[in-house]
DNA sequence: GGCTCGTACGTACACCGTACGTATGTGACC
DNA sequence: GGTCACATACGTACGGTGTACGTACGAGCC
């Protein structure tokens, strides 16, 4: 063999093959033979394709790059923060629903929730609400992932865009679809994301804390 | 054939057979089976097994029940709007991720954007503004019900909760996971979900509007 | 009767995950 | 060097999958 077959190449190799065929072309013949193997060799390394699958999530999921700055303002930190989950699900945007359809049990998986948590005390709340304000944010940066991955998905598949005929609409009563149709047509996910991460943000920032020590904290 | 074998009976079978054994157990030899006749019977009224995955998506979709009251508050009815979506949810637990990884391409399946809209309206957004605001709620409750579906099938699955070990998570410099480790364990998904969804209803009410002419809009 | 047509059944094929048996190479110890 | 144990790879085989295709049967109509 050329390269020695590891643990970590299958899982980059699973990863690649996703983002090229997407998740439903994987398979453990497919896998291998993009290695140059056979399939049972996988299993030396893999107990089963669950276990695969949820390597790849992990992989996916260990990848996020954090460039947040501690010292810097808790609303910048929940950007820097949600923009991570973002930019990861657009470098690997076909693998998104592997590690959203798969709950993490790894450690190392637990990063993400840390520097979340961090964050959420960072502007000042404490215990339950740390944990409430972490998985609001969380929940809706996740909704917008398999939002996205939805329609990228879409795109691959696509063979013509269907988009509805609005005297369908007209037809089925959905007067303010069909009214705002050219709204909904235009797709800016970044806008969209950004849109509703500062609606949170500003929320957050009304909202009352246990105590008034959060960093930067002004008023 | 006891029963005649329609396309919905099919459905409704699938459902029945999604929510009982899971996604994963649905083949269609042993949806047949469940039905009573062989696996190629179900060709004659669907094309393909993607075909009976989106009508099951759809199926889903359109079981949503809405008491939302036209003349009540919007915020009343974004609380009602996202409850229902919640509430089909828990309906179907093991079927959310079916309706989730799959874009509606149904004129049907549109129902609940159309109110979507029309509430965004109602709390005085018009055009681009509406469809952010409805994205914005619409993936904050995707988020949660994501979410839920996946421990509710971590559940299903739950030989043991494997819950890290807090000593692993000290040695990972998981500080603020270890400290928060009791609230993070007890999970209240109504309390979560609520705590975001009031979270966004009252940043959306601070946002000013083109027109101040929203439904029991009062400061 | 014969014709068409929609529905159901059965077989067949290629592919899937993976259990199991077997080969091959490599390092440890005598 | 001999001969172990062991890790890794390969091959075969089994039961299950989606579905293409051929066949059969019944109802409606001439």
């Amino acid at each position: 063999m050329a390269s020695p077959l590891s643990r970590d190449l299958i899982v980059r190799t699973a990863v690649e093959l996703i983002e090229r065929d997407g998740v439903n072309a994987v398979s453990m013949r497919r896998l291998a033979a993009e290695l140059g193997t056979g399939a049972m060799s996988l299993y030396n390394h893999l107990p089963n394709k669950a276990a695969l699958l949820d390597a790849v999530a992990e992989y996916i999921l260990v990848g996020m790059e954090f460039a947040a700055d501690p010292a810097a303002d808790w609303r910048e930190a929940v950007r820097s923060l949600a923009r991570a989950f973002r930019e990861v699900a657009h470098r690997y945007p076909r693998s998104v629903m592997v590690v959203v359809s798969r709950q993490p049990n790894s450690t190392i998986g637990m990063r993400p929730v840390e520097l979340a948590l961090a964050t959420a005390q960072a502007a000042g709340f404490r215990g339950k609400a740390a944990v409430q304000v972490m998985r609001a944010v969380v929940n809706y940066v996740l909704g917008c992932l398999v939002h996205e991955s939805s329609q990228t998905e879409a795109r691959w598949a696509a063979d013509t865009r269907p988009l509805v005929d609005p005297a369908e609409l007209e037809a089925a009563g959905l007067v303010n679809v069909r009214e705002l149709l050219p709204a909904l047509a235009e797709h800016d996910s970044e806008a969209d994301f950004e849109f509703g991460l500062e609606l949170l943000i500003s929320a957050l920032d009304a909202l009352p804390r246990t105590a008034a020590d959060a960093a930067g904290f002004t008023g």
